[in-house]
DNA sequence: GTAATAGTGTCTATCAGACACTATTCA
DNA sequence: TGAATAGTGTCTGATAGACACTATTAC
């Protein structure tokens, strides 16, 4: 502000993303590997330069950037935190945006995935992924499982992770993995009868040599819940 | 990620503040009056480019705008939201990185505050404050003061907003003015002995024509405590 | 004493979690 | 029929909030 009109020199401007997806494996994150420098041929965050003449907004860039990397189209994305310094580039001061994305099993097939060695899922555990990770990316990693997990025990967040039809035993199940910890199955439907977010597909079941369960999918409009309270 | 050395023209980078206090009045966000286009003479939230030859991080680039525009050194300091777009500056592509700050109101005193019309708290009704505001800053104070409502429910944030003495019904207060609504006193009191963060400075009372008030203080380290559970 | 607020104790309606029970399918 | 999981009902310990009570000061 001292200087009216003389143009600051500006950093560099990124967006990157921490796209999850629960597996048998557990949580997993997508990484890519570089391939230009710095940190050629090392994994790191799906991420971009912001496009200036191709983005309209912060979100935009983040959709491109998923699109690009994922082929799907719109699935759970949220700003997570913004990275900024002079030393965590080597290039020079830049700002990375971090974005969350869930994705559902059934939507993590990539264009072409089995040949490519340049996109991996990777299993995480405490919150990092056991590969070494360029840039601060890692403390990025470790923000978002922060974030997810938190979030995950007062939101319906979870059903992101979910196919379309799914049974409250698989919800159930899915935040389990996510916490860590086993819920009361009685308790847990309670929860979600009150925040009334699911509804029964009539007619579509769930089929084993048992009971068949009932499938539900998310109401329209109500995909993320917050609850008054803590599960 | 397409041109590996083409340099992409970047964005412009700012943060900006909402600085918080509470008065008598209510909450209050301190404005500051543009001095240059665009939107000169206008009120916009204090902020500035980030220095990429000063600023090590975002969070100096944050602190460095409160000192100027405050004169204040450390007080709680988060950062909220990332707002970028191709229109939210009419100069060009723009990313503002926004911070919430929260002030005790006795460090409210601005430098030579009394005299300068560039400068000032104003009051926040419905979270929005009464005046027009430049850029997309009246959506940035929205956010803000969401999170703030929200936070509170379930943590100790609300002391930065007092002195470092305070008796306990003073922390209610605050408390009640933010979510406005009543809190039991019991209830309340019961609530902070259980997150264990405060201490009485003993010795020290509130004194007026009734039974004194103990004064606490918060616990070292301890100024931001969440609660398992909402108040 | 009175006024005023600080601070504590008790009671109750509510509810999350524990647990057990019933329901429904396949084999 | 038995195995297995779906789905529901009941009971209980914990607790947030309502409310009332005691405590301590100035005047």
């Amino acid at each position: 502000m001292t200087n009216p009109q003389m143009p600051y020199p500006r950093p560099i401007a990124t967006v990157d993303l921490v796209i999850v997806a629960l597996t048998e494996a557990g949580l997993e994150v997508l990484l890519t590997r570089r391939d230009i420098e710095p940190y050629a041929g090392e994994w790191a965050l799906p991420g971009g330069w912001i496009h200036i003449d191709k983005d309209i907004d912060l979100e935009a860039a983040a959709c491109r950037v998923l699109r690009e990397k994922t082929g799907v189209e719109t699935p759970y994305l949220e700003q997570l935190e913004t990275f900024g310094s002079a030393g965590r580039d080597p290039r020079g001061w830049s700002i990375s945006v971090s974005y969350v994305s869930l994705i559902a099993t059934n939507q993590m097939r990539l264009p072409a995935a089995e040949h490519r060695t340049d996109v991996a899922w990777t299993a995480v555990t405490d919150d990092t992924v056991a590969v070494p990770l360029s840039f601060d990316h890692a403390k990025i990693v470790k923000s978002a499982l922060t974030r997810l997990r938190n979030k995950v025990e007062y939101s319906t967040l979870p059903v992101h992770l979910l196919p379309s039809g799914f049974t409250l035993t698989e919800l159930q199940a899915v935040y389990e993995r996510i916490l860590g910890r086993r819920i009361d199955k009685s308790a847990f439907r309670k929860r979600i009868a009150e925040v009334d977010f699911v509804e029964p597909v009539f007619g579509e079941m769930r089929r084993a040599s048992n009971r068949p369960a009932q499938i539900y999918r998310v109401k329209a409009g109500r995909s993320t819940i917050l609850f008054d309270r803590t599960l």
